[in-house]
DNA sequence: CTTTTGGTTCTGCAAATACAGAACTAAAAG
DNA sequence: CTTTTAGTTCTGTATTTGCAGAACCAAAAG
C-alpha cells in the first residue's frame, strides 16, 4: 500500500496549520488534508494515503478532497497505467487564498457603502462620517495594492 | 418602554450586515446587535429596545453586549439618575476589524514559515520556493500598509 | 418591607456540523 | 465470471452551536 511517514514536526504543523485554518472558517479535515499536501515530503498523494495518515474514513477523505478540487486549491495528476489520482497543491492556491480577502473587503466596503447612503439621506453625523472614512481607507488601500503588487515583483528576483 | 422603529430598508441592511458577519466567523445574534447599532438612527440604545427590534431573549441580548464590550466594538454611557446603560458603537470598532485582518496575515505568515523552514532544511524545492514567495509579499504588503495608511490620511482632508 | 427595573447566570434543547461506517459502483485485473 | 482497486454516495450519529426560558440578583422606587 506504499504508506508515507511523517515525523513529528509535520505533524504538529499539519495540526497548527489546520487549526488556523479552522480559525477562517475551514472544516478541520479539509484543512488537515490541505495541510497534508502543502507539508509532506512527496508532493503527490494518493487517496488511501491521505486517508491511512490522516486517520480518516473514505468518506471524509473523498468530500474533502472533492472540496478541495472545486474551490481549485488542488488538482491531481495521473501516470499511464495506473487508475488511481495522486493530488497535490496547486501553486496558485496561495494567490487565491489572497484573492479572497480582496474579495472580503470588496464585501466589506459595499455593505458600509450602503450603511452610508441610508444614514446620508437622513443628515445623521457621527457614525455616519467615520463610516465614510472607513470606505475611502479600504477604496485607496485597494486600489494601492495592485501598485504595490507590481512593485513586488519588479524587486524580487535581483 | 419607548421602542424604536427600524424602517424596511434598515431592517434588511441589518441582515445584510450581519450576514457578512457571520461568513467572518460572527455568531447571528451578535453580528445583528453591532448592525443594529450601526444603522439605528438613534446612536446610543438600551437593553430593552435592543432586545425588542432584533426579537432576542434577554440572555442572548446579554450576552452578545458583553461579548462586543469585552472585544471593544461597543461601549456605553449612562445618564444621570437613569440606571440603565446606553449602548453604542465604538468609532474606533473599524480599525480594530482592520487590525484584526492584519492580525490574522501575520498568523498566515508564521505558520508558512514554519512549512518553509522544515521544507528548505530537507531541499525540498517547488513548493518550497512557492512558500517562500508567498510570505515574501505577505511582508512586503504588511510592511507597506501603514506608509499607505500615512498617505491616506494626508490626502483625505482638503 | 415589597415591587419594579435592569440586567446576569444556569439549564435545556433544536438545529447545524462534521465525520464514521457501510453499502454501493464502475473499471480493471485475474 | 469473479475479485480487486479506487473511489462515491447514503445513512446515522456524536458533538458543537446558538439561542430561549426561567430562575436569580442587586439597586432603586413605592
Amino acid at each position: 500500500m506504499n504508506e508515507i511517514h511523517l515525523s513529528n514536526n509535520q505533524k504538529e504543523l499539519i495540526e497548527k496549520f489546520g487549526v488556523f485554518l479552522e480559525s477562517k472558517g475551514w472544516q478541520p479535515a479539509i484543512a488537515r488534508v490541505l495541510g497534508l499536501l502543502m507539508i509532506s515530503d512527496t508532493n503527490e498523494l494518493t487517496f488511501d494515503q491521505i486517508r491511512e495518515v490522516l486517520h480518516l474514513s473514505k468518506s471524509a477523505t473523498s468530500s474533502a478532497l472533492n472540496f478541495l478540487l472545486n474551490t481549485n486549491k488542488i488538482e491531481y495528476i495521473t501516470k499511464t497505467g495506473e487508475r488511481k489520482r495522486y493530488f497535490r497543491i496547486r501553486q496558485i492556491m496561495f494567490e487565491d487564498i489572497l484573492k479572497e480577502e480582496q474579495d472580503m473587503r470588496h464585501k466589506f466596503i459595499s455593505v458600509l457603502k450602503e450603511v452610508h447612503e441610508l444614514k446620508e439621506s437622513k443628515n445623521l453625523n457621527g457614525l455616519c462620517e467615520t463610516i465614510k472614512d472607513v470606505i475611502d481607507y479600504l477604496e485607496f488601500t485597494n486600489n494601492h495594492l495592485p501598485k504595490l503588487y507590481a512593485e513586488w515583483v519588479s524587486n524580487r528576483r535581483k
